[in-house]
DNA sequence: TCTGGGGTCCTAGGACCC
DNA sequence: TCTGGGGTCCTAGGACCC
């Protein structure tokens, strides 16, 4: 099932891009089929209410991710539907990132089924990124038993766009120098941040394909569909993307959010409903480290129209107790909305994340009295090594002063 | 047909400070 | 008394992704 573009990649003279993107086909059904024999070569739908993955099989009659399962069983009427199981997935992803990180050790996590791997380097040990390609789609298959597609080229957005077109089960390879000519053909959809909104706003100007788009100016662009949006679908549409391969990185925001249904809810409900998030997240939270600034409530209602509203502390905290009593409040701001619209999906997060240790330190310094720094700056070194001076500015910023007035003493 | 759950990033306006 | 311009932070909403 193996394809390469223009059939060349294994001539030496065919220089290859060096990011690989690997994303394992229709993962949680595929764990299914993998864990019941009796599932293989059927159709299959993993969710409950909704559809969060589907086989071949069944995507074969239309069956697609997020679509209701009334529909998706009305499409299919041999579907097999399988409740999730999240332990299991989590175990499949843990493995295959494994083999990702004996295939190289600059891996950058997407989501729990896809990453992107450097193999630029990696030629003389494992050969040309297409041969480590196809170890990598062998070896998961070997060791995990799931399929995964691959894609390789010279950006990260072209590797993706790649092991996209490859699938199911395959792998491709975009050749330098063919970069356009493989990205120009293909609908608008297919670019990274072009969504429903965007979709809906090109084509009413005509505009299909992406080599299309790529013919327009950056400003025009810019004028459809906003600056930062218009500039970076400008780049992506001339196969720029500079982005390098990432490790480390980390999360800005933790949440969780309920489906509560229609009808009236207490506000006792209500409140329990907020607590047991609170509860899950602030747990995650102190489970990672982290600690978080802002709090943000989602509310949907029986229109399905949403809001949001957030406050934010001054100092950083994964305590359950401040938190709830922030989303008590933010809640009950929100009652009237609630009362009057009819409120159906209740969700928290907490973002401005950070690492725990900022907030361990108290400095009783005086900006006043500069000499006193230096007392505070051993206290700081001592707990949590020199790496961490900077970051005393939010400490002393967290205290009311300016960051001006502590940021130069703290760099000396 | 009746819509889950977890995230990221961008925009715009207002408050506030210098 | 009336006024400019720049920067940061916060809030709210929205598009998008898996």
């Amino acid at each position: 099932m193996a394809r390469v573009v223009g059939g060349r990649c294994e001539h030496a003279f065919v220089t290859e891009g060096s990011f690989l993107h690997a994303d394992l086909d229709s993962f949680y059904a595929s764990v299914a089929q993998r864990d019941d024999p009796a599932l293989r070569g059927r159709p299959v739908a993993v969710g409950g209410g909704i559809v969060l993955a589907a086989s071949y099989e069944a995507k074969a009659c239309g069956v697609r991710t997020a679509m209701s399962g009334r529909v998706a069983r009305r499409l299919c009427p041999g579907l097999i539907e399988v409740p999730p199981a999240f332990t299991a997935y989590v175990e499949a992803s843990r493995a295959v990132f494994e083999v990702f990180r004996d295939i190289t050790p600059v891996v950058e996590g997407i989501s729990i089924d896809e990453a992107f791997l450097d193999v630029g380097g990696l030629a003389r040990l494992s050969g040309a990124p297409s041969r480590i390609g196809a170890t990598l789609r062998r070896r998961v298959k070997a060791e995990v038993g799931l399929p995964i597609s691959v894609g390789i080229a010279s950006s990260k957005f072209l590797a993706k766009v790649a092991s996209a077109a490859s699938k199911p089960d395959g792998l491709l390879s975009v050749p330098v120098g063919e970069e356009l000519s493989f990205l120009h053909p293909l609908p608008i959809e297919a670019l990274w941040g072009v969504g429903k909104v965007t979709s809906a706003r090109l084509h009413d100007r005509g505009i299909a394909t992406i080599g299309a788009l790529a013919a327009l100016e950056r400003d025009t662009l810019v004028s459809i569909v906003g600056r930062a949006g218009g500039q970076h679908l400008h780049a992506l549409s001339h196969g720029l993307d500079p982005r390098r391969v990432e490790t480390g990185h980390r999360r800005r925001s933790v949440g969780a959010q309920r489906a509560i249904g229609r009808g009236r809810h207490t506000g006792e409900e209500l409140d329990a409903t907020l607590i047991s998030l609170v509860d899950k997240v602030t747990r995650r939270m102190r489970s990672g480290d982290a600690i978080g600034r802002t709090f943000v409530l989602r509310l949907r209602f029986d229109d399905m129209t949403r809001v949001t509203r957030s406050c934010t502390i001054r100092r950083g905290t994964a305590g359950t107790d401040a938190w709830l009593a922030a989303g008590r409040a933010l809640l009950g701001d929100a009652m009237p909305m609630i009362v009057d619209r009819g409120v159906t999906l209740i969700g928290i997060s907490i973002t401005g994340l950070d690492g725990a240790d900022t907030e361990q330190l108290e400095l009783p310094f005086d900006p006043r009295e500069p000499s006193r720094l230096d007392g505070a700056l051993d206290a700081v070194r001592e707990k949590f090594g020199s790496s961490a001076i900077t970051r005393g500015v939010l400490v002393g910023r967290a205290e009311g002063f300016s960051a001006p007035q502590l940021d130069a003493p703290l760099r000396r």
